[in-house]
RNA sequence: GGAGAGAUGGCUGAGUGGUCGAAAGCGCUCCCCUGCUAAGGGAGUAAACCCCGAAAGGGGUUUCGAGGGUUCGAAUCCCUCUCUCUCCGCCA
């Protein structure tokens, strides 16, 4: 959620980044600050009304007291009047509130100045790459050598649960218990602070990041206890400072999160979907900042790089992208993605995604820090997985394939497989 | 799952229908006093929103777990919900 009085200062930078973002219009602009005005009219009204009637009641109170109970009787028939003026408007000022704030809901972050303008996945800037991409011919794709080798049963897991919930067995499974060793080993390194959180929220905290009211398909949930099965550990992370105000003393706050996550990705099909591509349980170590606003553009550069160091140190060729306006997402002031190379596939498969929401996600959330000034203010909030296992896993088994059908481990990984070979 | 107790400002804690946004204490900030230290005195110390003002600041409204209700008036009475604690049961 954008600030009022910042759109009702900036009405013409929101509309063109609403523009450039793909959204169809930008009336909604024009709208909710005329919203704005006639809820602080009616604000203003009220508050007037509620004012006079304070103190005609104080009067009552000090009549009571002195035992002028016919008097006090007199202004009670007053204020009873006003009472009734006073429902009306209250009525009135919720159901505009309510407009306003629908609409405020409806208009998207703006992008920052250094973001590519551009409406489709081709005017994403690469940003960087590294590695070669291997292209041998014999290079075979994650599923099949996972398969051979019995690495991951995909039919005991749809029997067991259904699609896209894989069982990993044996070295496989402890492939992925390397990699959430590795990767939270690095981050609590660089000095993000390691946190377990829950697997369900409830609504408050859905809504918190945003996943409620617009993506709740993307959620499993279990409607009889109001949770939800959380899509990334950002949910439950990021609203683990919801409706605090912090001191400038503790900030940066940075976190590492381990979690599974489940996403239901209704109406995925076809290669998009083969093999560890997408499923709907994957583990990931989520990263999230929440950080002074003077410093969340520095902090989503360092996040990048550090995300990019992980793919670095496991070997795995990457590119970076720089996401344009319009392939970024409704909260984001700018955006990158980490794409892995995929040599069985031969293509790139995203790993990671770094985002800066500026004061977006914490305005919604009331994540609030006290400024050099003793004054309130929204904090920045930053995210990014480092990195999603699932996409790393099938890039680690088809870049680290043998043409002898062998896998080797990364050597970054050895100490944790304790083995030079999957 | 059953029984009971509770939720008040940064913290402790008083307040059971009317000058209560809330006593008192602690903490914190500033000032005074004190040649160090210790102690003492005074003032201040929540958030959100609206209006006025260039600003400093001023005025108003709302908020005592959340939501609803009764009343001219609610921290205080009624209803619903959430959370915390204690005991019992169950359990990794």
């Amino acid at each position: 959620m954008l600030d009022i009085t910042f759109i009702r200062e900036n009405p013409e930078l929101v509309k063109q980044g609403m523009i450039n973002k793909g959204e169809k219009s930008a009336d909604a602009v024009d709208k909710v600050i005329q919203k704005d005005e006639e809820w602080r009219s009616l604000v203003t009204e009220i508050d007037t009304l509620r004012a006079e009637n304070n103190s005609l009641s104080k009067e009552i109170g000090k009549l009571m007291g002195q035992g002028k109970k016919e008097e006090a009787q007199a202004i009670i028939k007053e204020t009873s009047e006003g009472k009734e003026k006073l429902k009306e408007l209250e009525e009135k000022v919720s159901v505009v509130a309510e407009e306003r704030d629908n609409l405020l809901y409806s208009i998207p972050n703006v992008p920052d100045a250094s973001v590519p303008v551009g409406y489709s996945e081709e005017d994403n800037e690469v940003f960087k790459t590294w590695g070669e991409q291997a292209d041998e011919e014999w290079l075979q794709p994650h599923w099949d050598i996972a398969e051979d080798k019995k690495w991951i049963d995909f039919d005991r897991g749809s029997k067991v649960t259904g699609a896209g919930f894989p069982f990993y067995v044996g070295k496989m499974a402890r492939l992925q218990r390397a990699l959430i060793n590795f990767f939270l080993n690095e981050a609590v390194e660089q000095g993000y602070t390691e946190l377990q959180a829950p697997y369900f929220v409830n609504e408050d905290s859905a809504r918190g990041t945003g996943q409620i009211p617009d993506k709740e398909d993307m959620m499993y949930t279990i409607p009889r206890d109001g949770f939800f099965a959380i899509p990334t550990a950002e949910v439950p992370v990021t609203n683990f400072h919801r409706d605090e105000i912090l001191s400038k003393e503790e900030l940066p706050i940075r976190y590492a999160a381990y979690t599974p996550c489940w996403r239901r990705e209704a109406g995925s099909y076809g290669k998009d979907v083969r093999g560890l591509n997408r499923l709907h349980q994957f583990d990931k170590v989520e990263l999230v900042k929440i950080v002074h606003p003077d410093t969340s553009d520095d902090e989503l550069e360092s996040l990048r790089e550090y995300a990019e160091s992980l793919l670095e140190k496991l070997k795995l060729p990457y590119r970076t992208l720089l996401m344009c306006t319009g392939d970024m997402g409704f909260t984001q002031t700018k955006k990158y993605d980490l794409e892995v190379w995929s040599p069985g596939q031969q293509r790139w498969l995203e790993v990671s995604s770094c985002s800066n929401f500026g004061s977006f996600q914490a305005r919604r959330m009331q994540l609030r820090f006290k400024n050099e000034k003793g004054k309130t203010e929204m904090l920045h909030t930053l995210n990014g997985s480092g990195l999603a296992l699932p996409r790393v896993v099938a890039a680690i088994i088809e870049t680290y394939q043998t043409e002898s059908g062998d896998v080797k481990v990364p050597e970054v990984l050895r100490p944790f497989m304790g083995a030079e070979i999957i």
